[in-house]
DNA sequence: TCTTCATGTAGTAAATATACTACATTCAAC
DNA sequence: GTTGAATGTAGTATATTTACTACATGAAGA
């Protein structure tokens, strides 16, 4: 069984795609830095299923940055706001 | 079945039960304000398994720190040092 | 002592993460 | 136009997380 969590409210948000864009480097290329089969990154991509904590800390190693860069309860705002539009909260 | 993770290696390092101390809470009002079974805490702190991403960033969240402070898939060093000890690297 | 609270132990049942295999699609490059 | 890479979809099998219930223990306090 798959989907169970698609289509339904999120569990969580992610900037997985984001973030590999900038280190340009591919699902595959990710998945072997973490250690995980490459379909799994598809399906986080995608919101499919939720990482485990172990999961999720060894992705956001690979790309080096806090796992809260990565993952998140609530939605990011783009990166790009963060950087350069100074008006209103940022999460 | 439990305790698949006891005694082999640990597959995170967790502040928990320095965090918990520091608020001065118990496993339960803990629980309670991650939305989670408050033996389901008492699991993580002893380490018998490890908890999903939406679990630790919920607990992160109730303890009003980043998910960073609290899991780690490397050994904490004592925040007393990180504060008060200036010597050498901290992790 | 009796009670209560915090914690540990045990066991079951349900949900879900992950690995894996296979195949379809798109797109770029040659 | 064929190849190869990146991605999406599908399905199965296994391991593990989580909730829950119940009971044991130790400490603190009335």
């Amino acid at each position: 069984m798959k989907k169970q969590v698609a289509d339904e409210q999120p569990q969580f948000y992610t900037r997985l795609p984001v973030l590999r864009a900038e280190r340009g480097i591919s699902r595959k290329e990710l998945a072997e830095l973490a250690g995980v089969h490459y379909q799994t990154i598809g399906y986080l991509e995608r919101g499919e299923y939720s990482p485990s904590l172990v999961l999720a800390l060894r992705i956001a190693a690979a790309l080096a940055v806090p796992l809260d860069a990565v993952f998140s309860l609530t939605p990011f705002s783009s990166m790009a706001d963060q950087l350069y539009n100074t008006e209103g909260e940022h999460r």
